[in-house]
DNA sequence: TATTGTTATACTCTATAACTATA
DNA sequence: TATAGTTATAGAGTATAACAATA
């Protein structure tokens, strides 16, 4: 049971709570489309037609350059995508999405943004509660990081 | 740019994207503690005065068993925790706090438990919608999985 | 027979350090 | 000199299957 005077900290605990209910579901996925966790955060990382430098992806990985190289190599070799040197700097090389790879990051994307059911069941002033608090919250953290 | 007509798939998002900020700070808080991520999950899993039988951590960091024998080990080796035979049924063993794990675990709570930047900067009437709905939301959860 | 936890095995994830090829 | 990515290495996390002890 959460229990605390500041709404801040509690509803920071509830998220905890909803996020961490919702692991078994993201898990399932993974495995139906026969990709690690980690795999399949890459693969959503990288947009259909956006060529992503493989230092940008560990950076959004939060991983070390070394560990990107194994990553790459197994989704690769899985055919999901390629990678390619930039031109204009012979050391980077591009990562894009190959057809298969679209196909099964679309197919990942649809099922991970629906809403799991108490978030989809609640009612629709508690839905836009939540998600003008939300929007809130990210805005103020793009403002900040710029 | 998160971008939908249904509030409960923006909300869904935008939550992904708040706990996907937060990534670098518990990992840094891992770190600072000399516990990798999995190991301070496990940690969190065990309350101060709690027995916790090893396939019930299985459970709440949902891997399997034998799994949970590494990642107990680590813990144990370092002084953390304790494995205790069960009187009740001689198979299953019992996890509890060390004294050291105790005040580990404190700490760490302490620290995760507090809201990021974004959510703790926000005006008091979006905290507390946030945590309405969020009450709401596991409320619901709750009554399902009973 | 069934269950809890361990062990053996194999693979993935992870960082650090050394290396290469570029810049 | 510095940077992007790779390789080598070592350790941690992960599941499956086989096992021992207990129920």
């Amino acid at each position: 049971m959460t229990q605390s005077n500041d709404p801040a900290r509690e509803a920071w605990e509830l998220l905890w709570e909803v996020m961490q209910a919702n692991k078994p579901r993201f898990m399932a996925l993974a495995q139906e489309l026969g990709l690690s966790a980690v795999q399949l955060h890459a693969l959503r990382m990288i947009e259909p037609g956006v060529e992503v430098p493989m230092s940008s992806l560990a950076g959004k990985l939060f991983c070390d350059n070394s560990n990107v190289t194994g990553i790459v190599d197994r989704l690769e070799a899985r055919g999901l995508i390629e990678r390619h040197p930039a031109e204009h700097d012979r050391r980077v090389k591009l990562l894009v999405l190959t057809g298969p790879g679209e196909r099964i990051r679309s197919s990942a994307t649809r099922q991970m943004t629906q809403p799991p059911p108490e978030i989809a069941a609640l009612p629709m002033e508690h839905k836009i509660a939540l998600r003008d608090a939300l929007r809130a919250a990210v805005h103020a953290r793009a403002e900040t990081s710029v």
